[in-house]
DNA sequence: ACGATACTGGACAGTGTGTCCAGTATCGGT
DNA sequence: ACCGATACTGGACACACTGTCCAGTATCGT
């Protein structure tokens, strides 16, 4: 019975329009790109990419799902070993991203800022429930802001760090974003707090 | 010589654009509306709309433009009677926002979070200048990051505020966004840190 | 080897874009 | 109040992309 797995075709066309959909995006940027662009690259007939996915945001959809479940492995496992300071996302997430740069430029959204729902609802859930586990629940707007602050501080710190690909590495980049997060800018850039 | 103001007709025909960019954009979002959208809500020809704007992203820029005329003069007024601690740009910015909701939700990008470009480099100088006043120009990696960080943060916090529309006043959500800008997530969450 | 399944390429109607034009309404200045 | 300048109109145009369908062909799994 061939229901289960995949059959070998099914496997290469999907593999090659997601990867159609990497260069392209990091290429143009996800919005500028369109159907027919995806099957030229990936060299997929239009009709066969329809019988996939229903549209371009649905193969991005399932592109980021498939990529999502090894960060979610590795976030879990830093979870037990947490240390009483510091967001157990963020350094995996860093470190997942430093490795697969080209990749993570397509999960944020390539040159623009087309940033997919997917990942910012999981981000935000691990960011609320760990702000959870610092406060205990109370609940209250206070933690929804503080939720809020946290990821969008992070989407946009992420972003840049991808974009300007610069020399720090992803451990540095986490210490100074948790420096940021817990201590606020006054520690960071305040005179003599030092930071290194 | 008509040369220099406007021509009634000229006026009036780009407000009405405007509007209907408003209106649409707050009903469905910047990207699913089309030009004959908006020449239909506008009551204007479609033919008149590419004498005026050369696309959607044009007006929108147009639009955007427009209205931050006033609130750099309002920035830059609190600018001067500037406070030790805070930025400047956040209290007239939530003010703002609260006071012209919808328009600030288009400029938001509406229901999805499709924020123009102007935008966000303008509040990114604001941001970084104010760091810069804070810390000294040192310029490195570490005043950037911090910026990202902030302009990032702002961006979520407000487009939250401006969605879910809770009862915080301006003020309140300023404050609670400065508080953990300037002493970070431990200062707010952390158990006796009053916050009210 | 063979039945099941997936890919192909081409055609289709539908929608939106951006440009052009001739006809009509409205403006601003004298 | 008039008249030349300027702006609006609606319709037509070629173009691009979408999503669906189908008959023919290649490849799969057993």
């Amino acid at each position: 019975m061939p229901a289960g797995p995949i059959d070998r075709r099914v496997a290469r066309t999907r593999s090659r329009l997601q990867q159609a959909l990497f260069r392209l995006t990091a290429e143009k940027g996800y919005t500028a790109i369109t159907v027919e662009d995806i099957c030229r690259e990936a060299d997929v007939g239009r009709s066969t990419f329809y019988t996939h996915y229903s549209d371009k945001d649905c193969l991005r959809k399932a592109t980021i799902d498939e990529h999502m479940k090894s960060l979610q492995a590795r976030s879990a496992e830093r979870h037990s070993q947490r240390n009483a300071k510091g967001f157990s996302f963020s350094g995996p997430m860093f470190e997942h991203a430093h490795a697969m740069r080209e990749m993570h430029r397509v999960l944020m959204g390539g040159k623009k800022r087309e940033m997919p729902e997917e990942i910012r609802s999981w981000i935000s859930g691990q960011v609320r429930h760990e702000l959870t586990n610092i406060q205990g629940d109370e609940g209250g707007a206070r933690l929804e802001i503080a939720t809020r602050f946290i990821v969008g501080a992070f989407f946009e710190v992420t972003h840049w760090w991808l974009e300007k690909d610069t020399k720090l590495s992803p451990a540095e980049i986490d210490r100074m974003f948790l420096q940021l997060a817990f201590n606020g800018v006054n520690a960071v850039l305040a005179g003599p707090t030092r930071i290194e």
